[in-house]
DNA sequence: CATTATGCTTACGTTAACGTCAACTTCATT
DNA sequence: AATGAAGTTGACGTTAACGTAAGCATAATG
């Protein structure tokens, strides 16, 4: 429950921002609203949206993970700031660092077109990206099976103790 | 890499604790002084054969997570320290904080063995355990996923680029 | 027009799990 | 006696990821 996967919003927020998110009644409703205008966010939806704090999200900008526009000082957030932000939230799910996060972001960012340069680089990064991936992923399942067994094992006394307690 | 198992001394760990641990012509040299005080260890023996610092195992001490007895102040480890420890640190790997750690060492505590309660205990925590780490392991699939295509994607369009390059 | 509501920035506080120093004491050798 | 290795206890520093509060500006609303 702690240090792994310590986010509790991880589902609501797969359940929220998923394409179809909000009940499409109240997503009708808004539509008269939002008619034209539903390419931009401001920062209270989009926390609300992803289940975060306004400080959060004001963090990642200090660190660099996002960079809203503004008017009149306040923060406004497009379509792909937006996905950034799933992204940033995928990731950190995952239990990568913000750290870390950044430098993904940094590489698949503004790309502007495939300068052979810029694909090579991508190329590389996603390749050491998948490879730590992947080890991280045995690594949960070599976990998981030792938690499999312990957690068996405790069944069985268990089970035998209610046995001889008889 | 981050978040999940994030000991990098795991594996290592794993070899060196193992009951035939350190080089067997050196164990027989040893021999002969350790006969029958063999159950005793000091905190830097301890600290090599886990892989961990002096200063994390007096700070496990400070949270009270072991209580080695003293001898003219130095501290002295028995196998039941030395046990302790271990489930310390493999209760580490899995996640949890030393908080949660302290409280299933409680209840192990001084009651000998396999309590009921304890038992429970420790089911319940590594159902939930479970049930987070495969969900931070689909997570992990997702994200694979996605890194495979925009990689494949990328050497799609290097390809491109270097035959229309010729 | 006064009150909320919302947002911005700056700055300090917090928790976890140690690392790093400094300043000794104790023990075994040389 | 002196040296060096190993141990001890504070005290302060560090990284990550925010939380909380303070103070100020603007915007919407009764």
């Amino acid at each position: 429950m702690h240090g792994v996967a310590s986010s509790p919003s991880a589902l609501k927020r797969v359940a929220t921002s998923a394409p179809g998110g909000a009940s499409q009644a109240q997503a009708a409703v808004d539509a008269h609203r939002d008619e034209g205008t539903s390419e931009l966010f401001g920062i209270t939806e989009l926390c609300k949206e992803f289940g975060i704090s306004l400080r959060a999200l004001r963090f990642y900008e200090d660190k660099g993970l996002v960079a809203p526009r503004r008017v009149n000082g306040a923060r406004v957030y497009t379509r792909r700031d937006r996905a950034r932000l799933a992204l940033i939230l995928r990731a950190k799910d995952i239990g990568s660092p913000l750290s870390e996060i950044k430098r993904y972001l940094d590489l698949y960012g503004d790309h502007g077109e495939g300068r052979v340069e810029q694909l090579r680089y991508v190329i590389t990064r996603t390749d050491t990206a998948i490879e730590e991936l992947e080890q991280k992923r045995s690594q949960i399942d070599a976990t998981l099976a030792e938690l499999r067994v312990i957690n068996a094992s405790c069944r069985g006394h268990l089970a035998t103790r209610q046995r001889s307690d008889k």
